[in-house]
DNA sequence: CGACCTGTTCCGCAGGGCGGAACACCATTC
DNA sequence: GAATGGTGTTCCGCCCTGCGGAACAGGTCG
């Protein structure tokens, strides 16, 4: 019944400087500063300087980091790209949908998010975010649980009963103050996201933030992404019906094309 | 003499795991199936299935790849587009520009990149492509050198002298048929950009490409990025002047507004 | 000039991780 | 249903890699 036990379970049967390795890329996307040097990351990841120095040589060789020779302060590099370039290219059919995506955020005046699952979560993959001050902006490769906003619920109300019902008998734990925190309450809201074809939430993920969501469905009749249209609570509220007409019209012509089969 | 000497000399105060670790990332993003096993991975790489195991192991730890359960093959994960997303966000101005590009690109018809320098090299960062059939498309991420193509000749033709005279004397290796590999022709080139502010190419680093190209400059004076149109060339040569005189109104829009003070 | 930062390099000791081999599992095939 | 050949996963002992304290180098400050 020790704390240790569980502590390195991670770590088990993996390579450790591979992780220190990955910690240190991710202090770079994690701290306000672009830019870091040795003895700063060395203190916060609570390894030592010399350490810290190969990690970077060897991430640096590999472009995944870039040393400002007259500052000799490291910061993230190109590679990265190259990775996530690769992974966006690898989600089936993303491409086709970026154009409509731009389209609809033209239209409504909002921003259009792409989400998909991953690890039993949901991930933005994308964004289109409309030319004007006050807009919502989601952070892209954000994770998020899938009981809280529209675009979670989306996912939710069309997964298979099986995993739907793991997910409902997990610990909902609410994100605001408006997440929904009863199991029964959520599955009533489910249903109805079923069968009108989309999800709204308004500050249930993100206080202040409205959303609708809709799924897109693949010739399997899985849902492959979900698309959302979000904004400002004050400015979203009175446009619901409207936004989610044009969401859906989106979202419908795309599981066409890609071979959904509506029963 | 022998090979040997050379060879390990990239290894050299470094960890090897790590960038074991980062081979098996890219060979994600080089190789054309999205999803790869243990031993495809061991065995394009040379290493052994063990090693190659737990280097996934870790990197699934932290999300930067993910484990398919059902197929048992693996892919990348969404945490590199959280480094993506934090290297783009480190560019300065990078969201600025994004907006101008893609008004840019709507009123050419044809594709705009963005490119930077990193480690005396070119990299793209960002483009925005029309929605048309026939069009240019980079990729994101690659690195080219300084002396072929309309968006490196615009860097070089604008860096200080010395910098500029180092690439000169390096070696011009042809990239197309059409590169430039006369250290003298290309600076009379380069003194011509600067004289009309923006750079031409037809096919100097991909052939049947046209481009041209135009720097953006901060406060400070330097090029912080450089803008390009591009597109097949038969349909982008009768065009050069008028999309130059496009290109050149956003550039010179950009860099007032990032404090470029015109001497 | 010395004090105090950085980043970089050195070196010897030790334990982490390598890799061959064994194992478990799932398809085909006969 | 046994045999075969393919996966991914785990085991274990030996060896070498990479750890980290400490020394070094270079820069900036008062």
């Amino acid at each position: 019944m020790v704390a240790e036990s569980t502590q390195n379970r991670s770590t088990e049967r993996n390579v450790a400087a591979i992780e220190r390795a990955a910690d240190v890329l991710f202090l770079f996307a994690r701290s306000e500063a672009r830019t870091l040097g040795v003895t700063e990351i060395a203190s916060t990841l609570g390894i030592s300087k010399a350490v810290v120095h190969r990690i970077l040589s060897s991430l640096r060789d590999r472009e995944l980091v870039t040393l400002d020779e007259d500052t000799r302060r490291y910061s993230l590099g190109p590679a990265v790209l190259v990775l996530a370039d690769a992974y966006r290219d690898g989600l089936d059919h993303r491409a086709a949908a970026v154009a409509s995506m731009r389209r609809l955020s033209e239209a409504t005046g909002e921003t259009v998010t792409m989400s998909v699952l991953s690890g039993g979560r949901r991930v933005y993959v994308d964004q289109v975010t409309p030319p004007v001050e006050v807009k919502m902006t989601v952070q892209v490769g954000g994770s998020y649980p899938l009981h809280a906003g529209s675009s979670s619920k989306a996912f939710l109300a069309n997964m298979s009963p099986a995993d739907r019902r793991s997910v409902l008998e997990s610990d909902l734990t609410p994100v605001t103050d408006s997440t929904i925190t009863s199991a029964k309450a959520l599955e009533d809201d489910l249903a109805a996201i079923r069968k009108r074809g989309y999800a709204v939430s308004m500050g249930e993920r993100e206080a202040g933030a409205g959303s609708v969501a809709a799924p897109v469905f693949d010739h399997t009749g899985e849902p492959v992404m979900v698309l959302s249209v979000c904004g400002p609570v004050e400015r979203f509220r009175p446009r619901v019906d409207e936004l989610a007409a044009r969401l859906l019209s989106v979202t419908n012509e795309l599981s066409r094309q890609f071979g959904h089969q509506p029963i």
